[in-house]
RNA sequence: UCCUUCUUAGCUCAGUUGGUUAGAGCAUCUGACUGUUAAUCAGAGGGUCACUGGUUCAAGUCCAGUAGAAGGAG
């Protein structure tokens, strides 16, 4: 994995570039749709690639592990041969759901025990057994496994965890440097920093982080509920000691504010869910602001779905008809709401990158934060 | 024409021996959602209990009549 900077914005810390890989190249910043279970819910790879445009999707360690299974996969050849995406793939190591499923698992120094929420199945994660994992899968870029700390959490749990996280880190490094890719193409592995809210554990996990040398690096632990501020704060903090000539990830995150906001503090890559859960439920990202489109006021209008999309569904289609499909549960909302919002967030992203190429980004995203901040 | 059963929220229905402010599901409206256990979740609005009388301290509930519906008999 090669990362170059382009462009760096002179009144902010916003920066243009592109990683290359082996399956082709990322021009930064970026947005990664999320597809969990291989999958980006309710869209083909065919429209995530000439529709959406996008450049990287995710795929979740825990939820292929568990389904379809590593067998399935190996012997599919991994997971761009098994879903047909040729284009870079980015896996998340299971830490999150080390979180989100606290209460069906046990974490210890060894590493994390859980039941599965599809079967009640037990089973058990190591930093090792995640590296594994992922050089089954075969993202392109692999996770470390970490623990994401909830929000609010206390000092003396953050500092625990975040050492626990940082002894982890370094046995999946040894695993993964004694380890090769089972395919034809190399896989790189981003180490996370965490620490909560908590300023002085961010600066310590952040220069830990900095020292483990890899190709990329990752923040993660923010947008767990935490007010934005203390988020921009927390990623300014860590952005100021993480390497400058390496991709920063900002795990989760976010709101096309949120994403602006983090671009103009360095960071470089993004994934979140909103975009296509949003959109199953209803929910329509716009330059203008958010459209909640199950609203009674756009049962009669016809108009275009968005005057000023980028996407053919902008045209195609009309607020009214949408706003019919999701009311009647039809899968073609979900699909439609989903295109429409994808494609929102990876133009926003690409716009970004232009203006930041331009040299105008600050005073083109203080615009944009203003005029995205409403509801229509 | 007679007999029987039924009529409760927009819809389909609960509602105890008569006893607090008549409930549910769906629908409607509104909100939430940040490394997906989520085509999910939460909240709100919505009632002359068919109608008119009666019995009773108290009636959706018991009685009578009227209207409508379903079934049966002729």
């Amino acid at each position: 994995m090669k990362f170059n900077i382009s462009h760096t914005d002179k009144n902010c810390k916003a920066r243009a570039g592109e990683i290359s890989t082996d399956h082709g190249v990322i021009q930064t910043p970026i947005f990664m749709p999320v597809g969990t279970a291989g999958t980006v819910k309710a869209v083909h790879q065919r429209e995530l690639k000439n529709d959406i445009k996008a450049q990287i999707i995710l795929g979740n360690t825990y939820h292929l592990y568990l389904r379809p299974g590593l067998d399935v996969l190996e012997q599919a050849g991994g997971l761009h041969k098994f879903n047909g995406w040729d284009k870079p793939l980015l896996t998340d190591s299971g830490g999150y759901q080390v979180y989100s499923l606290s209460n069906q698992r046990k974490l210890t120094e060894e590493g994390a025990k859980f039941t599965s929420h599809i079967d009640g199945s037990k089973h058990f994660f190591s930093p090792e057994g995640v590296m594994d994992i992922q050089r089954t899968i075969g993202a392109d870029i692999m996770m470390a496994f970490d623990e994401c700390t909830p929000f609010p959490c206390d000092y003396n749990y953050a500092k625990k965890s975040l050492d626990m996280t940082h002894r982890w880190l370094k046995r999946c490094c040894k695993r993964f440097d004694e380890t090769e890719g089972k395919y034809d193409f190399s896989q790189t592995l981003f180490p996370i920093v965490q620490g909560s809210v908590y300023t002085d554990l961010r600066k310590k996990s952040a220069e830990f982080i900095a020292e483990q040398n890899r190709e990329g690096n990752a923040i993660g632990g923010l947008s767990v509920g935490e007010p934005a501020e203390e988020m921009y704060a927390m990623t300014e903090v860590v952005c100021d000691i993480l390497p400058a000539d390496k991709p920063r990830y900002l795990m989760g995150v976010g709101t096309p504010i949120n994403i602006l906001e983090s671009i103009a503090l360095g960071i470089d890559m993004f994934d979140c869910v909103m975009p296509t859960r949003n959109a199953r439920h209803g929910l329509l990202y716009t330059q203008y602001g958010l459209i909640n489109i199950k609203n009674e006021k756009w049962k009669k209008d016809f108009s275009s779905l968005d005057e000023n999309g980028t996407s053919y569904v902008d045209k195609e289609y009309s607020k009214a008809y949408l706003r019919h499909l999701v009311h009647s549960q039809e899968l073609l909302g979900a699909q439609i709401s989903s295109i429409h919002n994808l494609s929102f967030y990876l133009w926003l992203v690409g716009e970004a990158r232009n203006q930041i190429i331009a040299g105008t980004f600050r005073d083109w995203k203080d615009k944009m934060v203003k005029q995205m901040n409403c509801r229509l």
